[in-house]
DNA sequence: ATCCTATGTGGTAACGTTTACATAAAACAA
DNA sequence: TTGTTTTATGTAAACGTTACCACATAGGAT
């Protein structure tokens, strides 16, 4: 073996004084190998620093092992926890996850699915915030297991919508139950699906209730604190302000929060305020925010399992439609309207 | 082709009728190919829709074009920022960023150099809030391009250290400045080298003003906001409060204001406070956040540079040090404290 | 006419694995 | 004994690239 370079497979056989298919059959179990033969290549491995090469390996084998995650935000926790469970996750099966922040531009996305395709990775858990039609027509030509963070009514793939309309339903019911009549809506980008599904989710609320949601009081702008932040200041300074604010997620619901601090209101005494992810800043801040738990670890949790079950190839079936369940978390930013 | 099989380079020099030889060089504008073979070949392509084997590619040339980030935790905004960053950085030379969460954990860190090694990286930028030793030999025997971002007496590779005592110093320097002398210290783990040398800056501040830090005053628990809002209600419930708590992080600083507030105590007019990092979250957060600007963008910026003079061979030197600048944010947790 | 250089193309040996397939000894059954 | 199974090992052909080498043609310069 050269200096300097990696030793490889051959290196060790030499050492071992055995063939590489020998040392090959005692790395991956596969096949016969005597004890003391064993011992010599251990020896061997640990003499050289061998370390299997896994290019070589995924050539020959198509199998890299490896899962990619493509997400929009990675600053936010709610995909931080995902991805850190997903890890721990695919870790424990041997397999390792890459990461791609697509930043939510459908350009990146495309490039992900590109990278995706060159590295040959085993499976794809997709999540987006938009919908781009070049995107999904890029996913259907891909024949890998891929998991899709959305619902479509045409099913192509396994999908799982955590992230759906179902959480900010239950939000606004519960604002309704409590005595709510005027309720305003800050979501995200009006081309959002996910901003569209959330959207309706609450005006399905407002409507069993026989209300609907006021053109005025219905803010789309971005996912961020800062959006969450504005629309806080503007609808504020209305003149009959309404008495809660259903927001699309947690990050919206603290910007707005702040907004409606810095205008001397508070929550909830004056206003009632919820959120969406429960992300640990929610828990947190003052008043604690009443959110619905959206948590990414179990996300990545059934994602897991849904891609898994396609990779051994132990399921073969047709996409499948999974619903994370959700739960309302009734902190103190949440009151019955002054009367 | 088969049906349903991935297009190799093969396929496209049989439809393109040339060699194969003649498709590699057109891949890579790596010697002279013909206008109308070109043609040819890119028809070829788009028909087969194929994507080069990267892993094959690898083989061969022996440069995966991936660099592979450790960090100790995604959810902080700070390595969030880093790795956007460096994902987009990197994306523009045609690389790709792995990025392996440690969870501040040396037994995963491991894991990942082994991965690493395994997978053949180009390069390395390795972030660590501890020090372990078995850690620091095994990066010895990588014999790749590594940033790490700690400074280290005797150098073995390029270091940057983002995450020094300088921000606290400058944040404590403030404190005292205005008045401060009673001034509490709220870090991570007593173990934490990044916590040794941010306490070390604190009481560099302190002592340079005849001032100690009073050891219970000093809190060293978690750079977590759970730890904050401990470390804040603790100290709150002393007869006489500090006038001022210098934090090591913005998000302890965060749970601190949250415990302080809910005990009834005013930033800045009754405690002064101050951070580091300077994440969204602090600058938007009521009072605005005094802290240091400690940008994970800004890192991931001269990382790259210093990896990518070793990966491209430009630079060959001896380790280089260098020192990210820093300063001071003041926002309106500081104040001077009541007579 | 001859030589040189620039242009264009193909053949093929690696790169480091895995995995039939072949071979052989040992263990066991009849 | 003989045949069968189990255990143990080696040989060599892929996997999809790149890059070195050889070769061929064309156009210019001498």
């Amino acid at each position: 073996m050269e200096k300097g370079k990696r030793a490889t497979i051959r290196d060790v056989s030499n050492i071992a004084k055995v063939s590489v298919a020998t040392v090959s059959r005692f790395l991956n179990s596969s096949g016969y190998v005597d004890g003391s033969t064993a011992e010599q290549i251990r020896k061997a491995i640990q003499q050289t620093n061998y370390r299997v090469n896994k290019s070589a390996k995924f050539l020959k084998t198509q199998r890299s092992n490896q899962i990619m995650l493509i997400e929009p935000d990675i600053g936010n926790p709610y995909y931080a926890e995902m991805f850190k469970t997903l890890q721990h996750l695919a870790g424990e099966r041997g397999y390792s996850v890459l990461l791609y922040d697509s930043n939510a531009e459908a350009k990146l996305e495309l490039q992900a699915l590109e990278l995706m395709e060159e590295i040959g990775v085993d499976g794809l858990i997709y999540c987006s915030i938009q919908n781009s039609e070049q995107v999904l027509e890029r996913l259907m030509t891909l024949h890998r297991p891929i998991v899709v963070s959305q619902h479509y009514d045409q099913l192509h793939f396994d999908t799982l919508h955590s992230i759906g309309g179902r959480g900010i339903y239950l939000a606004a019911k519960h604002l309704i139950e409590l005595g709510h009549r005027k309720i305003a809506y800050v979501g995200g980008p009006e081309t959002s699906t996910v901003n569209k599904r959330r959207k309706a989710g609450c005006i399905a609320a407002l409507g069993e209730a026989g209300l609907t949601l006021e053109k005025d009081l219905c803010f789309e702008m971005d996912f961020t604190m800062d959006a969450g932040y504005k629309a806080g200041m503007y609808v504020s300074s209305f003149p009959f302000i309404p008495t809660a604010i259903c927001c699309a997620n947690d990050i919206i619901a603290m910007g707005v929060m702040q907004a409606l601090r810095e205008k001397g209101l508070q929550v909830p005494r004056d206003i009632s305020l919820t959120g969406e992810d429960n992300i640990g800043f929610a828990r947190l801040s003052r008043p604690g925010l009443t959110t619905i738990n959206n948590s990414g670890g179990e996300f990545a949790r059934r994602a897991m399992d849904l891609l898994f079950s396609r990779i051994s190839g132990e399921y073969d079936g047709p996409p499948r439609d999974v619903v994370c369940p959700r739960e309302l978390i009734v902190r103190e930013s949440t009151c019955a309207p002054r009367a």
